[in-house]
DNA sequence: ATTACTATACTATCCAGACGGTATATTTTT
DNA sequence: AAAAATATACCGTCTGGATAGTATAGTAAT
């Protein structure tokens, strides 16, 4: 219990489970195996499947919250913040993990009210946004082009070049600073 | 044989589907029933789930692509055709029939390369934005953020105000008329 | 001794795909 | 033109395998 509990260990491999397999092999059984425990120790911690879906989308909701929310503290200007940090974490950090994006997949896959927690998430984020003392508008449209570089890469659809998104990051990053 | 085939049937009928079910119940029987045959009709028509599936990517990648393209031969001002063809279906016609959303979901859901149709479009569309007598990088954001609205709409994650959405898409237009 | 956890065995359901048939054109042969 | 052959478009049933969830009998730790 005090460490980092068997419960995350599971989502991590269920989110393994989508990565390498696919949504339709997300199965309890898949997802006992990969995380090395037994089906029935599985439903110990996760009484259902709907339950483990859930379980994985509160998980990364509350991961990327933090990660937001403690990007923008440290921002040592206040005007921008939280455009910045939302483009900071989405661009540098929510890649190398991608259990947002497999979290979203299956959270979508099982039923509509699982992605209750990031419909939450996002209410705030875009109040953040929208009072953070830039234009609504333009504050608005940086945060939505950094969503089309996850969407991009969720579903693997298309490749920016890396010098590109790069380019296309310094911008975003210019505008979260401009005045107005 | 002369009319909207059957099989363009059975494709809306398999979105209809995963709209109103999700992804789990794009089932054989289901995806019949929805259009009504059997499932021995069905299976006439597309050999295998994956089959289907293939069948639906396909159909909506060159309704899409007919759709921009359309779109951009019709503008009469030459720079920035693309980027506002991509900016103005995206917002006023791809929301009507959402085949776009669920036939991504499912591709994403069978197998990695069903979505290689897609991959196809967009690698075609990026480079026409690219070429398109604008700064490539802010064509690239403008792209970027139509596609977080449409991703925002796919997963049914939040809602911008009418009002607001309306003024990104006001926004985004001008920049896409831009000198620069 | 209670809690946390594991493993095995089992049930009931679901689903993809195969298969054998039917009905109705259309074409070919005679 | 009649008969025979072929192609197209379905229908309904069956089966084998997979899967969610249950029941139960345990073990390890506190």
């Amino acid at each position: 219990m005090g460490r980092n509990s068997r419960k995350v260990e599971i989502l991590h491999a269920a989110s393994k489970v989508v990565s390498e397999q696919g949504i339709f092999n997300l199965t309890l059984d898949a997802t006992a195996k990969e995380a090395g425990i037994s089906k029935g120790g599985l439903l110990y911690h996760y009484p259902s499947k709907e339950a483990l879906v859930q379980g994985m989308v509160e998980h990364l909701a509350n991961n990327y919250r933090e990660k937001i929310a403690n990007n923008a503290e440290a921002d040592p200007v206040d005007k921008g913040k939280w455009v910045r940090a939302y483009v900071d974490v989405t661009f540098n950090q929510a890649y190398q993990n991608k259990d947002m994006h497999y979290g979203l997949l299956a959270a979508k896959a099982v039923s509509s009210n699982s992605l209750d927690p990031i419909r939450e998430l996002y209410t705030e984020w875009q109040h953040e946004i929208e009072h953070d003392g830039i234009d609504p508008i333009k504050a608005t449209i940086i945060r939505l082009a950094t969503d089309g570089i996850w969407l991009s890469e969720l579903f693997d659809i298309y490749h920016i070049e890396p010098e590109k998104k790069e380019a296309v990051y310094k911008k975003l990053k210019d505008w979260a600073n401009e005045s107005d």
